[in-house]
DNA sequence: TGCATAATAGGACGGTCGTTCTATTGTGCT
DNA sequence: AGCACAATAGAACGACCGTCCTATTATGCA
């Protein structure tokens, strides 16, 4: 008996998960906007308020779907990168990670990705959530780099900033040209880019521009 | 007297006109979604039937913004990069205008981009019209990179759709970190980007991949 | 087996949406 | 000035939204 005060029925909170995993879905899809209490319920076979009851108002679900995408991406991308060697091995792994999570949903989206659209001019919690969230990868990513160059992987000079932003950039290519486009070949294309640019910060500097 | 057979009166297409500019502005800010017919009648200090009666739909009011948003992009990036010389010079002036532009509509927001994440699961007229756009582009600056090669100005083996990957991702990176992380310097690490795109295509191939 | 209460359903609320219909105002030509 | 008609307003529609309130049903423990 480790719980002892006011232990939850399980029903609840187990229906509640369910509800998150078929929101996270609807979400990934339409993006998080898009996610409505009316279209969950119904997927849910619930009435709408049966499906409300479990969340204080929408923007908390929001907020709870944005949290569980973020620990889905954490246990896909970033944990098991941990257990390659630091420096270029693992900052390797990661963007590996990451593009296979971004093809694998390209039937779905990235939320990070679509959120990052949406909520770009539209204040709030979901808003700073999204944010920090997002800028917590980018400094994983970013201390990744940072090893590499530590261990002489990469340039001393290395801008790993600049590193971080172009490694972004092909992952947003590659959503972009995925899901919108549907240009065959591109997750090749992000391989290529990714490989072409340690390339060039392995050998030289990346010189940042004035 | 050119114009001969039912003429329209002036003031109708003049509203319509600046009734265009307000959707496009107003577009830009919270997306082709987020484009309602009474915010943008209130704006304009007109009734809602007012506004609505000068387009036939609110997807032909959208298309029409489109149109007018891939006009203005037309005029401001691609015509005046034509007066460059043929192979790198035009490139470069083709990256610089698009960077200028998206720097400048930082406040408002490419519509090409946030459409890519609006429409890339919404099928419709909407989606085909901007697909259609973004495809014209991306051959635009493709064509302009093969010139490049035909110039001897870029290595002979590129591979021209990787190059335009990667310049398309340095775009959608800036604007990702400009207006949604809304971090300081992006401008520069957008330039810095394909120069060094750039340097390592000049000198040797840029390596697809299998 | 009951009893407290958690979980869900159902309905109603005010709001906004796109769209349509009808009436009114304004324009531009003869 | 007056007439035809373009331009706009105003109200109403059905649909969907998030949210609240009140019953009803199901759950888990004594």
């Amino acid at each position: 008996m480790i719980e002892v005060l006011h232990k939850p029925l399980r029903k609840g909170e187990q229906t509640r998960a369910s509800i998150l995993d078929v929101a996270l879905d609807l979400a990934s899809r339409e993006g998080l906007e898009g996610l409505t209490i009316g279209v969950l319920a119904e997927r849910m076979s619930m009435s709408k308020s049966g499906v409300f009851a479990h969340f204080g108002s929408r923007e908390d679900l929001q907020i709870d779907v944005l949290k569980l995408y973020h620990q889905q991406f954490e246990q896909e991308v970033f944990y098991p990168s941990l257990r390659e060697p630091r420096g270029l091995p693992r900052l390797q792994s990661l963007f590996s990670r990451w593009i296979a999570r971004v093809s694998l949903e390209i039937a779905s989206g990235c939320i990070y990705i679509s959120g990052a659209v949406e909520y770009d001019d539209r204040p709030g919690p979901i808003r700073e959530h999204l944010v920090t969230m997002v800028r917590t990868w980018q400094l994983a990513l970013q201390r990744a780099a940072q090893q590499a160059v530590d261990e002489h992987h990469l340039a001393p000079d290395t801008d790993t900033q600049q590193l971080v932003f172009e490694m972004y950039g092909l992952v947003l290519a590659l959503h972009h040209d995925a899901r919108f486009i549907r240009s065959p070949g591109c997750v090749d294309r992000a391989h290529a880019g990714f490989a072409r640019l340690i390339a060039s910060t392995r050998v030289s500097s990346t010189g940042s521009r004035a």
